[in-house]
DNA sequence: CTGACTGCAAATAGTTTGCATGACG
DNA sequence: CGTCATGCAAACTATTTGCAGTCAG
């Protein structure tokens, strides 16, 4: 976990935003965990501690977080998407299972090299990169196999 | 173009579905056109042509063509997912100007091995990945240096 | 104090579903 | 001819917006 909530708390402020304590659960929600949650789930996660915490005020908050980059913004199919800390490295990448929804996070991968490939021969200003593998995890194979 | 319409519509009829005249029209849209189409703009393509095709028909047959990997979604954030025709190389990749949205493929990506390392690490049985780079467009970028 | 934040309700946008009619094969 | 496809309307889900009251700084 790199950034606190201290840390986050601050840069908040720095760009004039006020620290309530309904965006003090959201934070609290989001940082704890590991997965990607969509708006709907870290509402209920945020109702659980502080009822009555509006889901509009989440949507809000996602989106200065966002903003800011402190969160990543992913998109897995259908039409949820779902939010998560965002790693130091700027970057980081999901193995979705297609068929139960399991997302597992790496982030070593090398496309520095090619990165700079395209910049060159499209003259785009690379800001950041999004890799998704799509496949079945290891219970939905046997479940597959099952059938 | 790799798939024909032909191509498509045989591919279709094995799979037991029926070609009706809103379905090629549907096809020939997104066979004719190098972007990505959301929904809605197929349908208004297919209008221009086909005047009374009901959106809901472009929506099933997406699904229909999407579920035999004849075509590919992709979620560029926002609420829209978009459609266009797969290479036969069975991926391709974007790079998306996030200012003006202006999506350009490219398919020439080594991934193979990452590809295998993740499958062996997670016992995931991969089928694809998706590779966005997100960035701006060289007029996006001057015009972010004139404001 | 004052501008930013909140929650409610209502508005939107995108997508899906139920159903009667119509047409492909 | 039977089955699948279509189009309409309505239902749903996710997200955004308007607004009046509230609160952090």
């Amino acid at each position: 976990m790199i950034y606190t909530e201290k840390k986050i708390e601050k840069i908040l402020r720095q760009r004039g935003c006020k620290i309530t304590p309904q965006r003090r659960a959201i934070l609290s929600a989001i940082i704890h965990s590991r997965e990607h949650l969509a708006p709907a789930a870290i509402h209920k996660k945020v109702c659980q501690e502080h009822p009555g915490v509006g889901l509009v005020t989440v949507y809000r908050t996602l989106e200065i977080l966002s903003e800011l980059g402190l969160i990543c913004e992913m998109h897995a199919g259908g039409n949820c998407r779902s939010y998560m800390m965002r790693r130091p490295s700027g970057h980081h990448h999901h193995l979705i299972c297609s068929d139960c929804g399991t997302v597992i996070d790496f982030t070593d991968c090398d496309l520095g090299e090619l990165e700079r490939r395209l910049s060159k021969e499209t003259s785009f200003k690379i800001n950041g990169h999004l890799l998704e593998f799509l496949g079945q995890c290891r219970n939905c194979c046997k479940e597959t196999v099952i059938r």
